[in-house]
DNA sequence: GCAAAAGTGTTCTCAATACACCCATGA
DNA sequence: TCATGGGTGTATTGAGAACACTTTTGC
């Protein structure tokens, strides 16, 4: 299993809830209900691409359908009452338990053919969620793209009722996924690797407080190519964000690192 | 009326069609039909801020409601056969008589107050087109943001059936817009400025052949900021996209400029 | 002490800036 | 010929790239 936390959380998490990582989330309206009229706009869903930072890799949450080897990004749809921000943000905090998530919209996608009727209704048939005929989720949908930068240490990945597993995928290791899920995610780092240097996307993606070689190597990660230590070193520092605060004690053979973070906690959303 | 051809093509335009500027589009499928069933995806619109240049201003196409004073910008709904970006194109052709327009999506917007559901059902009464009371248009509508470039001298701005004017306003001097549509176009307007560099944008919001006094206008007005000259002009032609042609012979009383054409004619739209 | 990794310094290059100067044109 | 505006040249500045050097730590 690709999840793994630090034992001291681990264990932590392990006595609070103790069935944390299979723990199927009881939405209040079921967009599944076979009966129910819709609360939800028709043909319209959001889908997250949810990134993370551990071991210096940069990963995605993924979601395997249940009895079926399909994977996809996480997502939703949209209730009448709520924003689609909002919406985004109720998908995420129920898939990784954390509010409060830093989140950007950055595309839609509307092709009609990035639809899949036949498996929309395999799939639920599969999960024991039948729906009626005419039932709009089995017409096109346009899906909203939304990408969240979570702190990996804070994220307790969580299964929903068609879902049978949520787990963290390094981003060069995620299997095929469902229609064009992975065109979303492909976009979704595009964007933030276009954004990367202009927003304070790195402090939403690392702890509280790191080293200059665990941002250099985030860095490195997301934009994919490797940069010169000392001119990373001197950019950062010169940029006036991050702030020094003491030496770490690491049992590396060699100089122990400084710890910096960063001057302003930024944790919070554009609104569209 | 602010809407003013070069005399050439005004009498060319006059010619082939002599009432091009308040012309309604006949659409084969008529969205607001208020008693056919609905071949459109409910509570989705698109909406299009679409861009041009002349007499150095930029200038955005604005519609207004008919028999009411209630600007807006440009939209359309999608049929559940096309792609967006096809819906989108649609769109811009109908008001604008052009196709193969440079066409960009840049955002969604989902707030559930962002929609005025008696002031549409106003609107649609002044205009005629009185619909249903269930009817989706009623309820919250979320919209797709594109924005279109496009030559002025090549367009001719058209009504449809839910408006009397459809004319360019210079982006400075636009009136109160309906709902949120001044949010959509500024964000838009940001957007432009973001890719104004990297993108081939100017090429599709000038003539094909143009000064170097012109494209640093387009520049200066798009991003808002003057800028010197000769340096302007070095960037450009380090840029290696521009091409010389020949001297322009002007009225003026001073030395005439070259004339440059832009290397690769791009009119592409990305696929979303 | 030595290897490894962190931190700092130095040089070079190139692009952007600011300004000065030259050229063409029509009144 | 002079004002106007287009085109080109040049010195200065600053950021980034490449590389060398110093410091700290555990073995």
């Amino acid at each position: 299993m690709l999840l793994s936390l630090p034992e001291k959380r681990k264990f932590f998490l392990t006595f609070i809830q103790p069935t944390y990582f299979i723990q199927p989330m009881q939405s209040r309206i079921d967009p599944y209900s076979p009966t129910r009229k819709s609360r939800h706009i028709a043909q319209v869903s959001i889908d997250c691409v949810i990134f993370g930072f551990h071991h210096q890799q940069l990963k995605v949450l993924i979601v395997k359908f249940k009895n079926a080897d399909v994977y996809a990004l996480p997502g939703g749809f949209i209730r009448q009452e709520e924003n689609i921000d909002e919406a985004a943000r109720r998908i995420l905090a129920e898939r990784t338990g954390v509010k409060n998530i830093y989140l950007e919209q950055f595309a839609t996608f509307g092709n009609v053919g990035r639809n899949n009727p036949e498996l929309n209704r395999e799939l639920l048939i599969k999960a024991g969620k039948p729906l009626r005929e005419d039932h709009w989720l089995f017409q096109r949908t346009i899906s909203i793209g939304y990408y969240a930068l979570v702190d990996f240490t804070q994220v307790c990945p969580q299964v929903d009722e068609i879902s049978d597993s949520c787990t963290w995928y390094d981003i060069t290791q995620v299997p095929s996924l469902f229609i064009d899920h992975r065109l979303i995610m492909e976009k979704a780092l595009a964007t933030l690797r276009r954004d990367l240097h202009q927003q304070a996307i790195s402090s939403n993606l690392l702890p509280p407080q790191f080293t200059m070689p665990e941002l250099q190597v985030l860095y490195e990660t997301i934009l994919g190519q490797p940069m010169l230590r000392a001119n990373f070193q001197r950019k950062m520092l010169a940029s006036g964000v991050l702030e020094r605060i003491e030496k770490k004690y690491t049992g590396g053979a060699h100089r122990a690192p400084y710890l910096y973070r960063f001057k302003q906690v930024s944790c919070n959303a554009n609104e569209v």
